[in-house]
DNA sequence: GCAGATGGTTTCAATTTGAAACCATGGACG
DNA sequence: CGTCCATGGTTTCAAATTGAAACCATCTGC
């Protein structure tokens, strides 16, 4: 599997490998979670991020092709266009959420942990979980791949 | 916040920024996701996902250095060290899966969804959500990051 | 019309990557 | 013992990617 070559990565069947061709680099993901922060301008991406404009434009028009982004010319002052996020986009909260509960637990040891709440109630989230058809939470050795459709789909 | 520069990083407190730095690249996810499959040799990490050599002797050493392989010497033949998920590589199973399913849901549209199962009861897993205290699920948009907090942890 | 803000592109040096060659160690086998 | 081969690395060097800065284009406000 070559990961610069984009026929060969389209045929790759492996969920987590196509997800992170789309978006599985440092910067993309970064302007993912600062578009759940409620960024959508160019200049706002790069002043929060740091990024270089030119690393920006490009990772920007990554993500509008990778249908994760959304670019919305706006009639507003300047005609300065938006970058919101798509349906597709918005899903990747749970990923992200879980990414950020995991840095919380085994990496800012020292802080206070989950500042997630609901909105609504005020109360934190629950810790993002794999649950089985019960509910009940499963452990990565809980979990298998289906035979079969691992075998046609050339899985993992 | 610069990327390249340990120091800042190390003061930066948004838990998606720490936990990518640690393993947010595309091979040190892929490593990660093949570890989860039960591979642990040098060569077979390299086999399995045709990474250069020494690009994989760097993330291996990366990953042993943050805490989420530990490096195994073994006895037995040809005193082949193995690299093994330690308790917090196997917490990224959530993550990793949410992405996993996200691939799934927005990549692999023309094929079979979700062949994870519990290997007890042969069930599929449920879509990994995050869930309120009282076990509802929440959108992005019923999620805020406490005030306070993020005030005193220069949040997000 | 002119200055400033914004969104982008170009340019070029510095870093990172990847392929291949090289090295070191430990069996296996004759 | 000596040779071969497998495995786990390291080194080397060309090619790709990144990042800083300069440049360009459009729109606003004055």
């Amino acid at each position: 599997m070559n990961r610069k070559d984009p026929a060969a990565l389209h045929e790759e069947c492996c969920a987590i490998t196509r997800a992170l061709t789309q978006i599985g680099d440092w910067w993309s993901l970064m302007i993912v979670r600062e578009a759940m922060l409620g960024t959508r301008r160019f200049s706002d991406f790069q002043q929060a991020l740091g990024i270089a404009r030119n690393i920006l434009c490009n990772r920007l028009n990554r993500l509008v092709d990778a249908g994760v982004l959304n670019r919305v010319e706006t009639d507003e002052a300047g005609r300065r266009p938006e970058y919101r996020l798509t349906e597709k986009g918005r899903d990747l909260f749970v990923a992200l959420t879980a990414l950020r509960q995991w840095g919380d637990k085994w990496i800012l040891t020292d802080r206070p942990p989950l500042a997630l709440r609901d909105r609504h109630s005020g109360r934190p989230v629950r810790p993002v979980q794999v649950l089985d058809a019960d509910g009940e939470p499963l452990s990565l050795h809980q979990v298998m791949i289906d035979e079969d459709e691992a075998v046609n789909a050339r899985l993992p």
